[in-house]
DNA sequence: TTGAAAGCGCTAACAC
DNA sequence: GTGTTAGCGCTTTCAA
């Protein structure tokens, strides 16, 4: 790999020139010697070495993205949004998955502050870790998808009112005449707001909230089965709220084995409406999170404060309830 | 952030010794200065700067993953597993889309060897463009899920025998009755062995290769759709392939929308077996490809290399037909 | 309009 | 056992 002090001993000139050509500080530069430069720098194919450059200046232009599980089919959109946003400001991003363990959230934390990121954003674990560790360096955060309590000045925020969204599903269900209503979600060390909104939505109802009809583990396809043979055995619900859309997939999967219909027997709501929802049969009725621009807010208020200094604040996201038919 | 100068001061010792002891040769090194080191660096909570041993060094323990689109989910299971691969060597990958712009291909290219990646892995763009300009820098690459005509010794390559694959799931439909069976798939510029392995079933089967059952656009939904619609229009199938799962999704839908019924009117096959190809009604028959293995196995191939200096080789990964109800 | 020099944080000979 | 030194490729005063 050519070097920049090559590329001046080839034109004859310092390596100080050549680097001002390249970062367009050449307002004194003779219009020759830019030519000769710029010329050199395509004949030889030149590009600079990032890693130096970040080295002195203290910007490596990078940007990580810490997160469960990219295999979870809600990641791979907000991925994308905030791909889309590094790259056309020339960031690069680095992926890490964290699988929901604070171990290795932590790990990846690490490696990238030893990379020397400018920022990272963070869809944390839900189960409880310290944020402390990650404010007490320096590096600008803004997290996704999650509640922080925090008021530190380096830390951003971003998410949908899911406490609000998850009444409003919640609602929807009891408008559709259930008056059983289960709960299968993933078990939250914090910020518990799905299962609340549920609750809140069952009581200005009028209902009881029944033990026998929440389930709670992870966010997976499993829970979705084991939540729901666990609540019909305890007694035939009407509806069911699924705190994600893969946790409906099993749970519509499992209603179907078991012979009952959607939405006759029961009617099953989801959320985030995965881009799959729609195309299962019944289409699934779900709380859609607008998941692309979520990463692409989130990497634009990241960058332009790393760029700009641009302070990082608090975006609520809208959130939808789409409406099909499995409700 | 704390420097490895600063930790020697603090230890009354110079840096050489204290980047001796984090790398691990400290052979020679007294038990109490050691145990000194370490207990300051736990102190301070110092971690290396990892950019600065990179330029010194030559290696920057990163790998790039160059891929068409991770909301397509085909792509997040095999990053998957590329990052588990990755992260189990103290490697950071670091992630670009193309969208199937060789012109952003390149772009991704230039950013990660700028960033001195020790390697990428490619998943590339069905588009044409040139593998000369990549392999003219000096940088292991390994090609997933593509064919690339190259028998130099910085690639590595790994894919399953998509030919003999979509061969067989033709002749699946074929086995099941089919007849007239439609092709749905994405353009490509090279390697368009899907088309070829179903056009290589139906000649075998004395079946006849008609345009107008053969529809080529792009890997997703919308292709899916328009394509069931111009096929059906040009007279009905009794049966399709689909070039991968997301194709057959919009398939299946439109065919439903049609008044039709799967397998009874139209079988389908799709390719790939994402994750939801299993919870659509009917549940899809399909190929399914290792995608989470075959990242792993790629960034394992890469790091080894670049690590062990492994020689770089050709691996064959294993399919199988999923046979499930839409056949 | 251009260049010399110092230094970013680290490693690797080599010397002591 | 430990330290000195040079240098990775770049930027940035400051001087010429």
């Amino acid at each position: 790999m050519i070097t920049m002090k090559e590329i001046a001993q080839e034109c004859g000139i310092s390596s100080a020139t050549v680097s001002k050509i390249i970062n367009g500080n050449d307002e004194h530069i003779s219009e020759a010697t830019r030519a000769l430069v710029l010329q050199t720098i395509k004949k030889y194919n030149y590009v600079p070495n990032a890693v130096a450059k970040g080295l002195k200046v203290k910007r490596t232009n990078t940007i990580g993205f810490i997160l469960p599980d990219i295999s979870n089919p809600f990641f791979p959109e907000i991925a994308r949004g905030v791909e889309d946003a590094a790259e056309s400001c020339g960031f690069a991003v680095t992926f890490c998955d964290t699988d929901n363990d604070p171990k290795r959230e932590l790990t990846s934390f690490q490696l990238l502050r030893s990379k020397m990121v400018d920022g990272v954003i963070f869809t944390r674990t839900l189960r409880h870790s310290s944020f402390d560790d990650y404010l007490s360096v320096n590096l600008p955060i803004v997290v996704v998808d999650r509640r922080v309590e925090t008021t530190n000045r380096n830390v951003g925020k971003l998410f949908v009112d899911t406490f609000h969204a998850s009444r409003q599903a919640t609602e929807h269900l009891i408008a559709r005449g259930c008056r059983r209503i289960g709960f299968v979600g993933a078990a939250n060390d914090y910020d518990d707001v799905r299962y609340l909104g549920y609750c809140s939505a069952l009581e200005e109802a009028g209902l009881r909230v029944e033990d026998a009809l929440c389930y709670k583990s992870d966010y997976s396809v499993e829970t979705g089965h084991r939540g729901m043979k666990a609540i019909i055995s305890a007694g035939m619900p009407d509806g069911v709220f699924c705190g994600n859309d893969l946790i409906a997939v099993g749970a519509m999967a499992e209603i179907h084995s078991m012979g009952f219909t959607i939405p006759t027997d029961v009617r099953v709501v989801g959320f985030d409406d995965i881009y799959l929802s729609r195309y299962l049969r019944p289409a699934l009725t779900t709380v859609r999170q607008p998941a692309y621009d979520m990463g692409f807010e989130a990497a634009k208020m990241l960058i332009s404060h790393i760029t700009e200094g641009t302070p990082l604040c608090t975006l609520k996201m809208k959130h939808e309830l789409i409406i099909r038919e499995s409700t």
